[in-house]
DNA sequence: GATGAATGAGTATTCATTCAT
DNA sequence: TATGAATGAATACTCATTCAT
């Protein structure tokens, strides 16, 4: 599989502009756009700052290597998760705990990617593409389940927005403290409600 | 019903400073912390820049204060869907409803504290405490049904982040391009994933 | 004796105006004249701020009022140091001592006049005349001393400032780091170099 | 003769950073801290806001630097005069000779550091206990001369207070008026107060 | 390719002063 | 007399970006 343009940043002189990426991924991260400068970044790098102009246009558009190059590592992350032979519970399954482990080791980038789409910092719109783009490999997988039958006839774009959410919100819980995601646990909680919900049969209501 | 102390910015003064909040909570959430000049807030309001100072210490003050503003009508919502007598299934749809409502109506307020919950701004540790106490609600909700065994037994902090989950990124999902919330869908998709599961019974898969 | 025009600000509404300039004059010599606030003097006096607006013109004309009172204070100290009768020395004497005291007790006055007097803030012009016309009195009695023969024929004008140095620069040199003033060594000590010189007439040398 | 360690903001970039602060000095001089704004001083280098901070890290670096070398110049003077052989009353000659030429010379600098000195500004400890070391240049002169016996028994720490107090202020007293200082004159003057005192022997009164 | 000195537009913040009450 | 809310001019400082070397 080919890398697509999301990932060019990482391409070209692969290796001083992923270094230069990598590293500033971290600052980023950890102080958000405006609260890094180009110098500390150049600084981390050992390099002057100039450096970082000969090898990126602007602040702007190293940032946007970064988030991009988030956005494209999780879609590469999901669509190993789904790709092969399987029920679309078992792929759902594959993702849950895919997911999470990216999230957990990609903390700054995830962090970074949420914030900008979400936010309303720079070219949100493109973003929220990229993003939606992702997702429809989820959606996907759901619609594929709802009519081979094997899922409920549920909404695949709510229900897309609704998984992504289970696991996206409750893996940040863990990171934002600072602690560990209990993957076991929370894999198979999120299975449980996404699966089987939560409602005990006999005392159904409504 | 009074304004608990949570909500102090908007009490004294209660016009001006109220005012204040308001007017700038659109132009925060429209344009993001950095973006927004002290400057274009006073000229918003129609008045002079020292008029914000005069009745906040900076600008960040300010935009804490919007913050805390929003956390707190936040759980005021919750508080209020989840009063009252109802099994906690009961609760949880009313909590839905909403939240999804509020969601709507104070999309800035949301915008701004998940922001910067999730981000990596000023003062998350405080945001995240008041967020917590916030779910806190909804996981009693959850503990009670588990307890009184209308719920299944679910870990009720994940689960918790879950429903949380669900609701604000599908809400968002919507809201980030502008739509508007087609309420009765998000709702009962949410409701029939959180409650009943995804998948069909006769299909279930180990 | 009465009241120069030096000292106006202190006459009319006595009460008032000579209670802000006393509270003011402790924050100016401690603060300086620019890192003290209006506001702050305010809050010290437990009034508002137009209240001082209501006192004085503005805040430098309250600054003035307060140096002009300690020249004014520092002149009529001096006054009372070499009237009467006696010789040119002993009033000399009775002045070390008595500005070594006044220097002490009004430590504020005497750092915020001298900080003017050679510093380059507001009005020193004036102010120097002021000064210039209180050390008239000391080169008064040095002339007076070197016309009877009392004295011998110094350039009254230069020993007049250099009587003024020896006292002011010594004092402060105790006051600046806080600790009080050796009056008895102080004064022993300038009495002899001023009167007698520092050489051992035995090893004049030219 | 290479400067010492105290001069060092001379020494780095030696063409600029002295430029700057020499520049700034007679602005500060003439205007005080406060009046002075970083603007003009840029606008009189011809140069751009950003360079000043480029070299120093905020005002108020830029004027303690300036400071600094004033009390460094001035104590580089004393040594100068005192240093090689002779009497006490030779060595502190050539020092009254000296630092009246230094004062009417770098006037800008001796009035920042005595304003500063004996102000209430910025800094005041480091800059007291550096000119008190500078002080001990002059009190190790005047303790010789006591303990060789060319000197009467004086107190050496007042002694060189009133010495110091007595040219520094004569010196302002002609500089403040901008007129030019008498050298012959106030040198003679200074040194038959100090070494002869100023009482006729043969009138001479306890 | 790499540097780092210089830039200058952009902004948060302060505070003396006013004036309607 | 006294107040204190509102003002807005004034200013220190930041930092992305450039470019000569």
């Amino acid at each position: 599989m080919n890398l697509t343009p999301f990932s060019s940043a990482f391409r070209n002189g692969a290796g001083e502009n992923k270094h230069i990426l990598n590293t500033a991924a971290g600052i980023f991260a950890h102080k958000g756009y405006h609260q890094t400068t180009v110098d500390e970044i150049a600084r981390a790098l050992g390099v002057a700052k100039g450096t970082i102009y000969y090898h990126f246009k602007n602040k702007e558009e190293l940032y946007l290597a970064i988030i991009r190059e988030g956005v494209y590592l999780l879609e590469e992350q999901m669509r190993l998760d789904i790709s092969g032979a399987g029920t679309a519970a078992g792929k759902i399954k594959k993702l849950i705990r895919g997911m999470l482990a990216f999230i957990e080791d990609k903390k700054d980038l995830v962090f970074l990617f949420l914030k900008e789409l979400y936010g309303t910092n720079i070219q949100r719109e493109d973003l929220a593409k990229m993003i939606s783009a992702s997702l429809g490999l989820i959606q996907a997988v759901i619609e594929e389940g709802v009519k081979d039958g094997s899922l409920k006839k549920v909404d695949p774009e709510i229900t897309t927005r609704s998984l992504f959410g289970m696991i996206i919100i409750s893996a940040l819980h863990y990171i934002s403290y600072a602690r560990s995601i209990p993957h076991a646990q929370v894999r198979s909680s999120i299975e449980q409600v996404f699966f089987e919900g939560t409602v005990q049969p006999d005392t159904r209501e409504e």
